[in-house]
DNA sequence: TATTATACCAGACAAATGTCTGGTATAATG
DNA sequence: CATTATACCAGACATTTGTCTGGTATAATA
C-alpha cells in the first residue's frame, strides 16, 4: 500500500529531522506531518519509530520534540560551544558576562564534556603578548582555574583588569609576564591577583564575522 | 518579596536555558522549574518572559520548548569539519592529502556552506610568519583560491614545497614576504609558483590532542 | 492467489506543557 | 509610612503534542 518507494519517504523524513535537530530546533510529529502534508499524525509517528528502531534517532518517549540524533554524529558529540566574551570582570570567583560578543565551536574531544562549562573565550587586548603569538584582536580559549603552573598563559584579573600573560613564580610571589621587549612583568599584590584560567588555545580569525 | 537579590536567579535561568538551547535540547518550563527547584511554574514563566522582553531569549508563544538563543547566537547548522594537513603537495591544481592530521570544526557561519570544501587545514612549519603571529606547530585554515590579493596571507606552493607566506605584488611580479627579519622574501618564478589558498584563521592548541 | 509488509488515513484519548488568575512576602523608594 | 517593584507560590485551565485503536490501498512474495 505504499504511495512511495519504501524507504524514500523515509529517507526524506530523517534528512528533515536531522536538519532541525542540528540547527536545534526539534519538531513535533506534527510539524513533521505539516511539512510533508501527511493527513494523518501517525504516518509519521510511524517513520520516526522505524528510524529509532533502526537507531538512526534517538527517542525520549511521551516528551514534547523528544527526538534526538544519537552521538556518532558529530564523532563524539556535539562540539562544545564556548562563549566568547568582549570583557571580563569578576564577583568573587565567577565571571561576569560584559559583552557576549557569541560562540565559537571547539572539538569536543580536545576537552572532556564535563570540562565544557569551565571554558571561556576572550577578545585579546594590547600588544603585550605578541612574542607568543598573541595579537590585539585574537580569542584566546581558556579553561577556568584558580591556578596555574609556571610557564603557562594565564588569564589573571589583576584589580579591575583582565589580562593575558604569561605565569611564573619568583621568590614565592606570582608574576605576569608579558612577552614584548616593550612591556614590563607585573608582580601584583597576592590580594589583588586572580587567575580566571589557562588558556588551551588561540585563534584568530582573518576573515569573516569574528575578524 | 525577593528571595534572591534581584537579577542573580534571571541570571542563572538564562545561562541554564543558554546551555540547553546550545546543546540543542530546549527545555520547557517545568523543567526548568524542577531544575531550580521552584515551586510554582509561574515562577519560571516570569522570569523567562523577563528574559524575552530584555531580548536575551526568543519565544515562540504557545509552543512546546518554544524558547530560543537570538540569532547573533544561534548556529546556521553543523559546524563545517575541515581537514587538517600536516603536509602539503600539489598534482596540478589539486591538494594531495599526505598526512592527515584529523578534522577541525569551522564556525559554519563564518563561512558559508557551500565554501565548505574549499576549506583546509595546514600545520606551518617553521618561523618565517612569526611577526604575524604565526608560530611554529601552529594550524593555518584557508580557503582555497587560485589568487589573492596583495596583503593576504596565503599558503603557496614553490616548486614542491608549501609554504605560509604574506602575498604581495612588485613591478608585476609576486613576492611571497615572510615575518621575520632573519628570512628574506621569495620571488619564485611564474612557472615554479601557485597560490592553494587563503588563510582565513590560525589556531594553536596549548593543550590537548593538537598540540 | 493468499500472505505479508509497507505506506498511509481517521479519529480519539491522555499526557505534557504553556498560560492565566489571584494571591503572599520582602525590599527598595519617595 | 504608603507605594511600588520584585520574587515567589497555589491551583486551575487550555492548548499542544505524543500515542493509541482500528482501519484502507498497494506492492512484493511465497
Amino acid at each position: 500500500m505504499g504511495r512511495t518507494p519504501p524507504g524514500q519517504t523515509r529517507e526524506k523524513i530523517f534528512r528533515f529531522m536531522e536538519k532541525r535537530l542540528l540547527s536545534g530546533r526539534p519538531p513535533t510529529v506534527r510539524e513533521v506531518q505539516e511539512a510533508f502534508g501527511f493527513k494523518a499524525v501517525q504516518t509519521v509517528a510511524e517513520h520516526l519509530k522505524a528510524l529509532v528502531a533502526e537507531g538512526r534517532l534517538l527517542h525520549e518517549k511521551a516528551k514534547a520534540r523528544g527526538f534526538r540524533l544519537p552521538d556518532r554524529f558529530s564523532l563524539s558529540g556535539p562540539p562544545i560551544l564556548v562563549p566568547v566574551l568582549g570583557r571580563v570582570q569578576a564577583g568573587a570567583l565567577d565571571l561576569a558576562v560584559e559583552e557576549l560578543e557569541g560562540y565559537i565551536p571547539i572539538q569536543s574531544r580536545h576537552v572532556s564534556q564535563n570540562a565544557a562549562d569551565e571554558l571561556f573565550g576572550l577578545r585579546v587586548r594590547g600588544e603585550s603578548m605578541q612574542g607568543a603569538g598573541i595579537l590585539p584582536g585574537d580569542i584566546v580559549v581558556a579553561r577556568r582555574q584558580p591556578s596555574a603552573d609556571p610557564g603557562d598563559i594565564v588569564v589573571a584579573l589583576v584589580g579591575d583588569e583582565a589580562t593575558v600573560k604569561r605565569f611564573k613564580l619568583r621568590r614565592g610571589r606570582v608574576e605576569l609576564h608579558p612577552e614584548n621587549a616593550a612591556f614590563r612583568p607585573i608582580v601584583p599584590d597576592p590580594h589583588d591577583l586572580s587567575i580566571l584560567g589557562k588558556v588551551i588555545e588561540v585563534r584568530r580569525f582573518l576573515e569573516g564575522l569574528f575578524s
